[in-house]
DNA sequence: TTCAACTCTAACGTTAACGTCAAGTAATTA
DNA sequence: TAATTACTTGACGTTAACGTTAGAGTTGAA
């Protein structure tokens, strides 16, 4: 397929492969004498997980250092190494980042939990209602 | 304390400070006469908020929806419907991103499972150690 | 009082991750 | 074959989150 399609097909623009082959993401293409690029499903595989990285707040830079763990060959023992000690630091991150998170999910259900009970006495409080305050909105809202 | 010093205490620069307070995340401060602005405790509390939500990859903006959740009053019940609301799809979008991230942890350790084998398989197979393998390192790079 | 250090506003510069436009070429459809 | 798409490179534009510089006023210690 050719770079339109692919970039549909991964729900991005012509532009951002483009861009992304510029980073060397997506290695450069097969130009088949009319200056075209055609790629395979590799590639779009490839630009998907780009997407899903991405989605996790990584940027360009690094997901260029973790790519390699999905998808290239493991060729020589000293690469090996090198990609093993960026793996371990990318874990380490994940980690706290993952602790950081389940604070801030602590926190906002504090929070929620907090605003539910002003509203509930907010609503005994008055005796009559001002405002339409739906209960049961609220009562949807912890997800656990 | 002024503009500087608190700076310094939350590792920012002043002209970060003005930034935010530009965008209505640390309001406006005093200015005694002079134009300085002068700040309290509570505005270093607030502005140590706003970098652990900056770490955890929220953008100003995002933070700017969260902070009264944290800070501000509860006046009245709209205001606090929408806090509500806001709280509510910031939980969700949490949650999926924990989702998200716990995949990724289990890559990474996936990864990083696969390389120790085929780093111990490549140092098998060689009888003479090429690029003193320091097997020592591997063994630590499970965090779990 | 004096002078270095701090602060003010205003404005231009920077990086990431693209968007957008121009001018030309290739492919496809009528 | 002619007209519409799709693709090419190149270059300038954009947003977020500040950095940096300039020119002028303020503080506070010696």
């Amino acid at each position: 397929m050719r770079i339109g399609q692919l970039a549909d097909l991964a729900g991005v623009t012509p532009r951002t492969v483009r861009y992304y082959e510029s980073l060397g993401l997506l290695g450069p293409s097969e130009r088949q004498g009319s200056g075209f690029r055609y790629y395979t499903q590799v590639a779009l595989t490839r630009l998907q997980k780009i997407n899903d990285l991405k989605a996790l707040g990584f940027s360009l830079e690094e997901i260029a250092h973790m790519l390699p763990l999905y998808f290239e060959e493991l060729s020589n023992r000293c690469h090996l190494q090198a990609l093993i000690e960026i793996l371990q630091q990318r874990l380490q991150e994940t980690d706290e980042k993952l602790v950081s998170l389940s604070h801030l999910r602590e926190d906002l259900q504090a929070s929620l939990d907090r605003l539910q009970r002003v509203l509930e006495e907010s609503a005994s409080e008055s005796s009559f209602n001002m405002n339409e305050v739906n209960t049961q909105e609220i009562s949807g809202l912890i997800v656990d």
